[in-house]
DNA sequence: AACTGCTACAACCGCAGTGGT
DNA sequence: TACCACTGCGGTTGTAGCAGT
């Protein structure tokens, strides 16, 4: 029994990404779209498995992806809604578009953690650290713990779609905290707009920036911020920042050419 | 200049969740 | 309903680059 390994470890590839491979998997995925990992590097010609193509792709190489570290506004979005919904990466980058679960994680890890305790609040529950320490005596490890119930904002309720007055009172949160982070997250929920951006819209922002899937009625999704599939070509006529030049990429018209074909196949298809 | 420790980030691993049969 | 295949997520590790000594 057991499952089946995600790919033959025999032959497989690891570690860092060549530029020759990230050509092949950027021609691949323009030409293809994304559909089934596990079969992209045998089409692709690649020696690597499905699992490590996806993660190189939406980590890396997909072109609405931000570069550069976080601005202050995203890094207080960031510690808003891991106060709210804990170590959801992916929910917290869906929140954030052009930034990936991975880099948010990553960037949770090295600075922002740093940065809480510097300013004396416990990065997993959000609450000041002397208060943490005294009331510390029945509380579970932190190390994998998700916000507690009561604890500052409760999980957000994600049908609802809106904050409920629970959620949106803050009210413990002014009550129990007296320091700075009570200034940090005040400086966040009094931000109506960003409040509002947060909570009123469930759509995954970036999937729904790579849904290839035609969605008649879905045009330009109901956040009017994102561009569809079709606008992201802005990307290929811009990639400086996206690097793809960096590494040679002789075949870029061509690889242009066929995507513009793939958008025209699949909108005639559907 | 060489070594060491630290930091940041890319990539991997294993498990959970989901959909199809 | 059980099983299987596959994807996605979160935790962890590996490593390149930088700063300090």
């Amino acid at each position: 029994m057991g499952r089946q390994p995600c790919c033959d470890k025999l032959g497989v590839k690891k570690g860092p990404w060549t530029a020759e491979e990230d050509k092949k998997l950027i021609n691949f995925i323009l030409t293809n779209g994304q559909c089934c990992w596990r079969a992209v590097p045998k089409l692709a010609g690649l020696r690597r498995c499905g699992k490590s193509c996806r993660l190189r792709w939406t980590n890396y190489l997909r072109p609405d992806l931000k570069r550069g570290l976080l601005t202050e506004a995203e890094e207080q979005l960031v510690i808003d809604l891991h106060a709210r919904l804990g170590n959801r990466w992916s929910k917290i980058a869906a929140r954030l578009p052009g930034r990936t679960d991975n880099e948010i994680k990553n960037h949770w890890n090295t600075h922002i953690k740093k940065k809480l305790l510097k300013m004396g609040i416990d990065p997993v529950t959000h609450e000041p650290l002397n208060k943490q320490t005294a009331s510390q005596d029945s509380s579970p490890s932190p190390s994998k713990q998700q916000p507690q119930p009561g604890n500052n904002l409760d999980l957000v309720k994600e049908t609802d779609g809106v904050l409920n007055s629970e959620e949106n009172s803050s009210s413990s949160q002014a009550e129990n905290s007296s320091g700075d982070d009570s200034l940090l997250l005040d400086s966040i929920c009094s931000d109506e707009s960003l409040l509002n951006s947060l909570w009123l819209d469930e759509t995954p922002l970036v999937e729904a920036l790579w849904d290839t899937t035609p969605k008649p009625e879905n045009t330009n999704n109901n956040t009017g911020l994102l561009p569809s599939w079709e606008d992201n070509y802005a990307w290929l006529l811009d990639c400086q920042d996206f690097g793809i030049h960096d590494f040679g990429f002789n075949c870029f018209n061509e690889i242009e050419s066929n995507a513009l074909q793939t958008i025209g196949m699949k909108e005639e298809g559907h």
